[in-house]
DNA sequence: TATGAATGAGTCTTCATTCAT
DNA sequence: GATGAATGAAGACTCATTCAT
């Protein structure tokens, strides 16, 4: 199991490690309560970006978690605590695995790049955590507090990563020179894009995709790497 | 001034159309109350995009109209019927405006493409309206009447438009084979995120843009039509 | 037209009296104006009835009466005053009227009383005068003011008419020696209690009555005359 | 403790069944729980009835209670189905009882209906129950749910039960051969009567009965059962 | 440790009444 | 006089959080 990086480690209620030993010596209602984070944080997820922030009462969390509503706030401090584990079990996780990956990656970045959407909508964007992402979007204003962690834990370090690898595919000669930062938006955008649209429009008809989710993805990925235009130039 | 389109005019309750002629004879007290519906809508766009929908409070509306509460509630029924008055006004407006334009409009579909966007981010996307898109995104879910309403009014006519385009560039032997509908999202995509990313990020330091929205949206415009591969194909 | 007696005359806001002269010399307009406060009055007891004091807002009754909100409120400063107007008009003028029947009436009390019975179902009880009673049973405790107006201006006057008659039936030898009050209220309580039914639960099928409502108080009153026992004794 | 006929129970939410094992067990917390929906019953009646059910505030009612607002919707869902438990524990319960008792009388039906009207004057009319029938018949118009159930719950049993008991009455050569209905009337106008007087104009002196109100119903009932006149014919 | 009863601040909406025109 | 735009007090109901058991 990969750990959190270091600098964010402990920032929030970190489930309780468990490990071989302990769950050995573990009576079932001891394992039962070790489980009671992940518990809860699952049934978080869904209603978070089901219902955003805001419009998610927290007795409903406890209640799809099975528990009472005095017991979340044993594990949880707060609504806002909550959440934040949220975003760090279910983003702020992979973006570090993503990360560590790329490190030590030998090829072609284009080719590397169109994995990482691929592996990214596998573990992101089909389940339910893509879906706060969105829900970021509009409460930021409301919660600060949720927004700086956010942008802390899920955006400077995703712009980091991807910039290093469309600077990378330029050095390397593989990629014209672009500006950055408006290529890392290309690649950031369609995805958001499709989480977006899954998440708050997917039963309208009229935004029923007429492909699936990864075709699309690939089909907008390589639009982005050949162009639209027949004859370039 | 633009007219809206014929099967726009009178969807919601449109404003009393105001001209020199009525101003002349009108009373103080007239013209104030003619003007009350733009002051209200006015006041609703900064707010709702500010904290969204929900976390809106009518009252706040109609104080930063300079009324107060109950006045709120003579020009607009609901919270409700205020928001969707709200997105008529400022999306459904222009993007039936847009759609004339093109139904006309002849030559290149890649400069009209890229002109498009540049003018809705001139009149959307730099004021506040464009973060309507935002706000619709999270509460489509808790409030699926105006879920229902944006799609009718905004979604679907945007995506037959651009798609319309498209394929007209197809046709003409502009564009090549590509498929529709990841197109049309690759056109959206880039412009929804710029204005998520200013309305809800835009004043965290990492998402702070190095280029201008108009720069950025051209250079990303420009990715889009000629490829990020330096030898395509 | 009988005048209201001299103590209330001038409590409420009288309608300004109109006779064949000042009728002559009146422009429309100002027959209109003329005919002002009877038609707030009858637009206000259909809608008083309907709904009770508290849930009938002035500006219904206004827009009934074919005037603006603010018009109601030149005629009456209140709605309460228009609430006692709408009582002294609808019943306190002919409880003054029955009382100076009753006052010259000579021959059986029996036949009198089923004739006034008759006599007010025809004129108060089947239109909607008959509701007030009902309003101001409930809303009583909570207007005190309109309490006490009522109190004086039909309870009392309803009580002495009534149990003069039933003291002149006994000193005839009439009627058997009861007890005056509680046959008042026996006197009272069927007319009150079909108003009432009527007007509350008229529609629903269980209190649809299986009689007209002239036939069945002719019905109660010949029950109270003769009694239900088979060998009274 | 009489318990509600079977068909009744349950109807709506009725309070816990406390019997002296819970109670032993119970601790002081879990004893004043289950007291409370009984406290807030208690109190919703003196305020419904002095008030009316639109007049009254729902905070009010909690305060009346001992408890806050909130507190108050943990037992009942919204002030309607407060009063309807209002309705069903004072009056519901006691024509359930009543039904039962009177089928299986045996013997003078006269004498059933005057110890009935006795029984029920006791245990509904001194209280402040009676005035439950009082709000009924004014906010039967405005609110059409609570008037149904009413119906359902009050009058329709009610009316089965005494023109069941004069059908009986007659059939037993005890009463003359009257009009069923017209009689049930005369027989709960009265009561009815006398309840809306004492909650409506008590405390007006006019109003004040010169006898008790038993006495009040025994001589009203008398003079039902033998007629007003003394030589009938 | 787990529970869930209790709290009360917060928000939309209605409506009697006023008053500038 | 007549109008109707504007006001703001009032009231039902929700829900995050606390704490006695």
């Amino acid at each position: 199991m990969t750990l959190p990086p270091a600098g964010v480690a402990g920032y929030i209620t970190d489930p309780p490690v468990i490990n071989a030993a302990t769950l050995a010596n573990a009576t079932p209602r001891q394992r039962r309560k070790d489980a009671r984070p992940q518990e809860l944080l699952a049934a978080a997820v869904d209603l978070f970006v089901e219902k955003g922030f805001a419009a998610t009462r927290s007795e409903e969390v406890a209640a799809r978690a099975g528990v009472a509503k005095g017991t979340l706030y044993r594990y949880y401090p707060s609504k806002e605590e909550l959440f934040k584990a949220v975003v760090h079990e279910n983003l702020g996780v992979h973006i570090a695995e993503s990360a560590a990956l790329a490190a030590q990656y030998q090829g072609s970045i284009a080719e590397l790049l169109a994995q990482m959407m691929q592996a990214w909508w596998a573990k992101v964007g089909e389940g339910n955590a893509g879906g706060i992402s969105k829900i970021m979007l509009v409460e930021a204003r409301n919660f600060p507090e949720l927004a700086q962690f956010y942008v802390d834990e899920v955006i400077a370090p995703s712009k980091a990563l991807l910039g290093g690898l469309v600077e990378r595919g330029i050095r390397a000669g593989e990629f014209r020179e672009v500006p950055i930062e408006a290529t890392v938006h290309m690649l950031i955008a369609p995805m958001l894009h499709l989480m977006l649209h899954e998440h708050s429009f997917g039963e309208y008809d009229v935004c029923a995709p007429s492909m699936g989710a990864a075709q699309m993805l690939e089909a907008q990925m390589s639009l982005l790497l050949h162009g639209l235009l027949a004859r370039p130039g």
